[in-house]
DNA sequence: TTTTGTTTGTGATATAAGCCACATACTCAC
DNA sequence: GTGAGTATGTGGCTTATATCACAAACAAAA
């Protein structure tokens, strides 16, 4: 008997935000990353339509989405970028910086600790973890690998909120239960498995592999999919 | 006018087998990689409430899945985890093996050619290419660089399927078009950026700032999302 | 002003995806 | 064999998501 969402709608309480689905949280930062290109070219305004052109998608989505968290737009003339922009980083919290930490340093997590895309965004690596002790005190992309026993401790000191798991698939289980229990409620999964997690956690994966096995089917049956 | 498109159900053709949803598709490597676990461990057969239990869904989503491609399964039994792994790497199509050319030579370029988790599913790279045309004769893991004058010509002779698309964002759609122009039809985009394609083209991308723009979302908003 | 042309925000509707529940069919123990 | 137990496959329903289409609001030109 699985527990079922409550569904309840306005309360007779004020603000309970009408629940967003999470297809339109994962949308937004596709707002704001187009936006960000306006921003860059000097464009004030831009419509709905204009926005989908760009991200391939209907203007109405575009409209609904953007309706969930308020009205950022004019009539007859569209959305000032600056003023859409600012307010969906806000509503992402985007405009405040985040701290993340690595598990697994293999080739992967070397990887990633070195990738230069997270902390112009705002994300901030500030641990690196290891399974494999013999890995700990040794100094990699400026981060000093620490055991896994120090996660809950480290979480707590360098207020971390994020964790990226980059270890092997067969300890990804044991490594994400650990930082659950250390009170990570937000994770970037790399490992090739199914995570299983409490509700009030978030993965999202990271899978090269899953995507490309799903392309071959269009490619073995070219008249699927239009 | 967005061209709409054409629902028709069941002609009086014969096999036009019930479309199939992407969603449905996406989720058969999945399905395929836990059926991998199970023949690892010499299990013999395998229900949907187990599968269910793996990947966090539910059994009944399952056997719908699985019921778009035939009837897998017994009865009173369930499902016989090594015909039906081998069922559905036949539907994928991933009972072959896949040619991918990487477009960019940067960064993530060379570390995608010398990723070690494609060759055993499957997907051999056997070119690689960037804008940048002094990098062109150098060799990286194994492959000789080429101008991306070359994509037409090397498309066709070494029998590249997929294309991995590595470079700056700003170089992406350009590259994706020209891609897309020498009759490329499946893409696995790293790039930063929404790819205009024509419907006949899949592409999925690999996004890991996104991911994680859209789970703070729900670390500033803890009451979010259940 | 007034008119013409845009573009938003959103109820209403249409489409898609997910889940339930049960008839059916198989297994196994006795 | 027969009965008890189990798990599939699927029609029908529910829930979620996307789209339509139009009143309201603003801009700009006349």
């Amino acid at each position: 008997m699985a527990s079922r969402r409550d569904n309840r709608r306005k309360t007779s309480q004020v603000a309970v935000t009408e629940e967003v689905p999470d297809v339109v949280v994962q949308r937004l930062p596709l707002y704001v990353r187009v936006l960000g290109r306006f921003e860059d070219n000097n464009i004030e305004v831009v419509s709905s339509e204009q926005l989908g052109v760009r991200l391939s998608m209907t203007p109405a989505q575009i409209r609904k989405d953007l309706s969930y968290f308020g009205r950022f737009g004019k009539q007859g003339r569209g959305y000032n970028v600056q003023h859409l922009a600012s307010a969906l980083r806000g509503i992402l919290g985007l405009d405040v910086s985040w701290n993340a930490a690595v598990l697994g340093m293999g080739r992967l997590g070397r990887a990633v600790v070195s990738y230069p895309g997270f902390e112009p965004e705002g994300f901030r690596v500030v641990a690196a973890f290891d399974i494999d002790d013999r890995l700990a005190g040794e100094e990699i992309g400026g981060l000093r690998v620490q055991s896994m026993r120090e996660i809950p401790a480290t979480v707590m000191s360098r207020n971390v909120k994020i964790g990226i798991v980059t270890v092997p698939a067969t300890e990804a289980q044991s490594v994400i239960d650990t930082l659950v229990a250390a009170g990570i409620r937000s994770i970037l999964n790399y490992a090739p498995f199914s995570p299983r997690v409490p509700d009030a956690v978030k993965v999202r994966s990271v899978d090269p592999v899953l995507a490309l096995q799903s392309m071959t089917y269009y490619l073995k049956n070219p008249s699927a999919g239009l």
